[in-house]
RNA sequence: UCCGGGCUGGGGUAAUGGUAUCCUUUGGGCCUGUGGCGCCCAAGACGCGGGUUCGAUUCCCGCGCCCGGACCCA
């Protein structure tokens, strides 16, 4: 026996027909909004997560040599990988390029609720439009995966911000502010305790005094953000602002902004993140993390090499998604089900293959022995795998010519002449004969 | 990397310093013809290593894995 390795999972049918179900849902929904399925590598060069977060972070990946001196990497995300894809061919996509990817990353990292060393998330990004029906667009994907899932706009929320709201705010403060610190301190808000957020910000160089001014502008509703442009008075502030609130606004066009909330205090702990970032939650807060998030990257191509291209993206990952599926009782239930169990009585076996061929050939989960088991056994293993229909092939029937349909659920049966079964019929049941 | 809890057949459990209970499950038989039931038979466990002990599944230590949390979440 060997152990599987720590972090990483097997999913047997029960579990994986769930995922199927789930997977299929999202991907539907991209697919509805034109996005196009990418399939992309394992393996990256080490370097390229490097240059793009610095050395610490070949820490947390797997990262090898490989036999031909490489230093390789298997890929912890997904975004490097379609910014490099869209630099390489950005003179021949038409813009927007719309893409979606469903496939495993891996972390080196701690194991914990709905968070595995290999994980599973569907990437859904648009590159080469600003325009804040892009970011709104794939909110909306977001969303209507979600609720395609079986959930309610009230099971879950979008937590809205900008990265230019608390970046222009910092800014105007007077003194040197470390945004970056700063704006993990803000990210931290709800984690800590007000002394230590306070502290934090401290660290970062507000003043006491500006402390309390920030949070109270971290406070700002949704209808006073105008409140926010007059205290910095800045370009940067008043465009970020408008920017939030066309989004929100274009939100509402594609009937997904009941999803949304303003919440300036959520950060992203990504760097690359340049405008709207948001991040899902649940709503009872009975899973406590985000479920996913996403956000607008307009640097990332250029820094890749590429011309300036925006994009903005969505990244839902299946741990944490089950997590909340689970919660509003909406996880797919496993159901097996087959159309037909093919039983098998002596020398029966051509017979009974001619059938179980013409049914699957209509499109029928059908099944026969593959076990050279008893009769009994046949049918207790047909009752295991929930076969709607038994058709039993027999030696005996066989010599007038028929074959016995059963009918599971009730019991009851009949006898078909061989050579009309299935004949004309396309899903031929016990009711069709009796 | 750190903190807390846990680990007995495939799943769920009981007891125990003297090798383990029950349920379920799985395979086979009764069973080449009504047999989905039932009955019979069989298979299957103390996470790994070390220590204490005459003897360890039980007590101690280390490790592994699982669950939860911290850090982190690019």
């Amino acid at each position: 026996m060997y152990d599987r390795i720590k972090g990483f999972r097997d999913f047997y049918p029960p579990e994986m027909a769930a995922r199927r179900e789930t997977i299929d849902t999202v991907e539907s929904v991209a697919r509805r909004y034109g996005f196009r399925e990418i399939e992309t590598p394992a393996l990256e060069s080490a370097e390229m997560y490097a240059d793009k977060s610095g050395e610490e972070i070949l820490e947390e990946l797997y990262v090898f040599e490989d036999r031909g001196g490489r230093e390789v990497a298997l890929t912890p995300e997904l975004t490097p990988t379609v910014a490099r894809m869209a630099v390489a061919r950005q003179q021949a996509l038409t813009k927007p390029v719309k893409w979606f990817s469903t496939r495993p990353f891996w972390r080196y990292e701690q194991v914990q609720q709905g968070r595995f060393r290999e994980f599973y998330q569907t990437n859904v990004d648009i590159f080469g439009s600003a325009e804040p029906t892009a970011d709104a667009e794939v909110l909306a994907v977001a969303a209507d995966a979600l609720t395609g899932l079986g959930l309610d706009s009230g099971d879950f929320e979008f937590r809205v911000s900008h990265r230019d709201i608390l970046g222009g705010l910092l800014a105007a403060f007077e003194g040197e502010v470390d945004t970056r610190a700063a704006v993990r301190a803000v990210d931290k808000r709800e984690k800590v305790e007000p002394d230590e957020y306070a502290a934090l910000l401290t660290d970062a160089g507000l003043s006491a005094g500006q402390v309390d001014q920030f949070d109270e502008l971290l406070a700002t509703p949704e209808d006073r953000l105008d409140e926010l442009v007059a205290f910095a008075g800045t370009d940067r502030v008043e465009a970020a602002v408008g920017n939030l609130q066309r989004v929100l606004a274009a939100a509402t066009d594609l009937g997904v902004r009941d999803s949304c909330s303003l919440s300036l205090t959520t950060a992203r702990g990504l760097d690359y993140y340049t405008g709207v970032v948001f991040e899902c939650f649940d709503s009872t807060g009975e899973v406590s993390r985000s479920v996913f998030g996403g956000g607008r990257y307009d640097d990332l191509i250029e820094g890749f090499g590429g011309q300036s291209t925006p994009a903005v993206g969505v990244a839902p990952g299946y741990a944490t998604l089950s997590l909340l599926c689970q919660r509003a009782g909406v996880w797919p239930e496993e159901a097996i089900e087959t159309d037909y169990y093919v039983l098998q009585v002596g020398e029966t076996r051509e017979t009974a293959a001619r059938i179980a061929r013409d049914l699957r050939a209509r499109g029928h989960v059908v099944e026969s022995d593959v076990s050279g088991r008893s009769f009994g056994a046949q049918l207790d293993y047909a009752d295991s795998i929930n076969a709607e229909t038994v058709v039993i092939v027999g030696e005996r029937d066989l010599a007038d010519g028929e074959v016995t349909l059963k009918q599971m659920e009730s019991g009851d049966q009949t006898q078909v002449p061989v050579g009309s079964f299935p004949g004309d019929h396309e899903r031929p049941t016990f009711d069709d004969f009796a």
